[in-house]
DNA sequence: TAGATTGTTAATCGATTAACAATC
DNA sequence: TAGATTGTTAATCGATTAACAATC
């Protein structure tokens, strides 16, 4: 029944399906009961048939003219982006970025649950920030084994970025989100995401002056 | 000389160019002259040939056998990414996530500056976070006519991103880079660009997990 | 019934990868 | 000179968009 995981998935999919699940959700919350694939794309600005390519892969059958069940569609978005067994994970650094995804409400929403931070101010160590109680970095091989921790948010210095990798590869993490602008250098069968905000700025920053060079050309 | 400029530029390059230019710097402080595209290559885990044809887009041209020169690299990346003159921009929300972001020291090497921020809460207002001095919401539209600002960074909550997106295309912002998990509805002529945090997680669970399903497949 | 919406197969578009001659 | 690396044209791959019959 869930054959779907064994294909290989897209991943502008998978960045499009949580948007879908946050607005899908609102909607319930306000007792509606079905929605049009249209009406999703019309409120994302996307192509209809995007939106029903994607929700097709949920396995989730619509009727025509009336729509999908939201309700159903919210738990096989959920099943087929793992939300169901929520992904225990840890961070690393608790700086004023790493802090600030400590306090974060919407990973909670998304099936994710940080148990436990590492940072190596002794000041903070013992301490909890937004609940979540920070540990010493010389325990993280201990602690990841233990309770079989598989994915990691690094949120440390630049400088400091390579080092702390290494030690969470050695503690058995298999994935890395790295927030740091440093390219990691880790195993084959590892995983790192990273997360550059500087290139998210460059394409902002493209569009909108590309934008006024389409106004010029285009004279109406 | 600058004609590339009027042609589209493709979004997983304006992604991959900050990334060089990020371990570009830090070769030309470690005295290095020339890099080899095959050697930035490596170091990011890309095609070869990807990244050659990257940097011809920034029209520099390198010498077989020795490389590319480094300095004169950087100096086109940035004017490619338009980092010349600096961007500034304003930044709306300053909870944990907006007051991490006004530290993030990555932006002022990426051409970006923060010049103020906004937020409702009296106790804020008047004060300095990161030294960036916080103003009332209802100044937006005042500070960003006077200053002719273009791109604003939004990290309210959820249920004001909308509210305040409204304020902002009115005080003629052309781009919003979004935090929030709210899709905001804004005329034609504005970009928005939609940090999804959620997606970004949802792209590495499924690859850490497809990692696993796949070990088991292949068997040696 | 009529018409909007679904599900699916085909066509287009764009990015990545491959191939190879030119060059220092 | 020999060989690594560049620059460029062609082939592959995958995602988006188009077309249309099926259906409630």
């Amino acid at each position: 029944m869930n054959e779907q995981n064994s294909k290989k998935v897209s991943i502008p999919v998978l960045r499009r399906l949580p948007l879908y699940h946050y607005f899908l959700t609102d909607l319930l919350k306000n007792g509606q009961e079905y929605i049009s694939a249209t009406v999703v794309a019309h409120h994302f600005n996307f192509d209809p048939i995007t939106v029903r390519k994607d929700l097709a892969l949920t396995g989730v059958v619509g009727r025509p003219k009336i729509g999908f069940e939201i309700k159903l569609l919210l738990k096989e978005i959920e099943e087929y982006l793992g939300w169901g067994k929520l992904n225990e994970v840890v961070l690393v650094g608790c700086g004023d970025l790493g802090s600030a995804l400590l306090g974060y409400e919407g990973f909670s929403k998304y099936g994710l649950e940080i148990i436990v931070a590492f940072d190596n101010d002794p000041v903070k160590q013992g301490t909890q920030i937004h609940g979540v109680k920070v540990l010493p970095i010389d325990k993280i091989a201990d602690v990841c084994r233990r309770m079989r921790i598989e994915i990691a948010i690094l949120t440390v210095t630049a400088s400091a970025a390579q080092d702390v990798a290494d030690l969470l590869v050695e503690a058995g993490i298999k994935g890395i989100w790295n927030f740091t602008p440093t390219a990691l250098h880790v195993p084959e069968n590892i995983v790192v995401q990273q997360q550059s905000m500087a290139g998210s700025l460059a394409v902002l920053i493209n569009k909108v002056r590309s934008l006024k060079t389409e106004n010029k050309t285009v004279t109406e």
